[in-house]
DNA sequence: TATTGTTATACTCTATAACTATA
DNA sequence: TATAGTTATAGAGTATAACAATA
């Protein structure tokens, strides 16, 4: 499929060239890291858009449903902020969002009272099972064609790199 | 090392567990996906926040530098918004941006007056090589201690996994 | 008619930091 | 003192869409 047999305007041919830059041949960590950056913005753009168009929704709030909708007895916020990777006034935000639309609940705690459980609202698991199965279903488009060698191999090595990354990035550095 | 050993404020401990959605052992492309995701969202943030701290600028801004580093004849901007999966109108302002600080210029074209190519400056040139410095040792540090093996799972799983995508996501969809 | 690039808009996410209430 | 969460702020990135100039 060509390029010009695709719509014009406000659509981006997806070419993810981001290893463009690096020479030809040369097989180095950065491009590697290229390469793992490229697929992943591919996928996860294209993730981004289809939740906005089919779900009106963003990839932020769906995950954090999906870690709720993974712990049914509910979440700190600050886990939430660990496992999201952002920082507790972005949950809070995202929190405050999804509570007005009665997704989501905070539960205050009675041991601790600084602190508050999230849970999803049976409408908001509702909602997310509707989303989730969509969304497992767009994954499979991505990922199901890798022959099966090539998923244990992905697999395997990005749980290796999973560990790595978290040393050097935990480990303040200087 | 553990959590009570971090600084607490402002820092997050990143543990990266979007995978913790999904149940134990299962071996899904779900999962395969979250783990891909999580790796990546992980160094990808680590870098972010590197290059705010020690170099004052952002990833996209850095990756157009990158882009037109290895083209020293310069890039359309239509051909930069596709490699680096952004509207045109996104390239415009970070353009701007730059443009204004003197590292890249815009150059008219004489024999296609729509367009213009954009390449950077020698003071953009330089800035950016002391950056990418950093950069590579920055992606050395995350991918360096992995084995070679896998590595090369790596490397060749993601470039199957990048044609899959490609084609996944270049397919106008329904 | 199609393409390149610009402009305008509105919104989300984000980091940062100061703050409170509680432990 | 440390932690959980909130608030406020400012800025970047983003999609979207309408637009001008040119091909």
């Amino acid at each position: 499929m060509k390029i010009q047999d695709f719509p014009t305007n406000s659509f981006i041919v997806k070419t993810a060239d981001l290893e463009a830059r690096v020479p030809e041949g040369e097989q180095s960590d950065l491009r590697l890291w290229l390469r793992l950056l490229s697929c992943t913005t591919l996928i996860e753009n294209e993730i981004r858009s289809r939740l906005r168009r089919e779900f009106k929704t963003t990839l932020p709030r769906f995950e954090l449903m999906a870690q709720l909708s993974a712990h049914p007895d509910g979440l700190m916020m600050t886990t939430l902020s660990r496992n999201m990777l952002v920082t507790n006034g972005n949950i809070t935000g995202i929190t405050d969002q999804l509570e007005k639309e009665g997704l989501v609940e905070r539960q205050r705690q009675n041991h601790d009272r600084r602190s508050s459980v999230l849970k999803l609202t049976p409408e908001g698991e509702k909602q997310y099972q509707r989303m989730a199965a969509a969304h497992e279903e767009w994954i499979r488009g991505f990922l199901g064609p890798l022959c099966e060698a090539n998923k244990e191999m992905l697999a395997s090595s990005l749980s290796e790199l999973k560990m790595v990354a978290h040393l050097q990035v935990n480990t303040p550095a200087q």
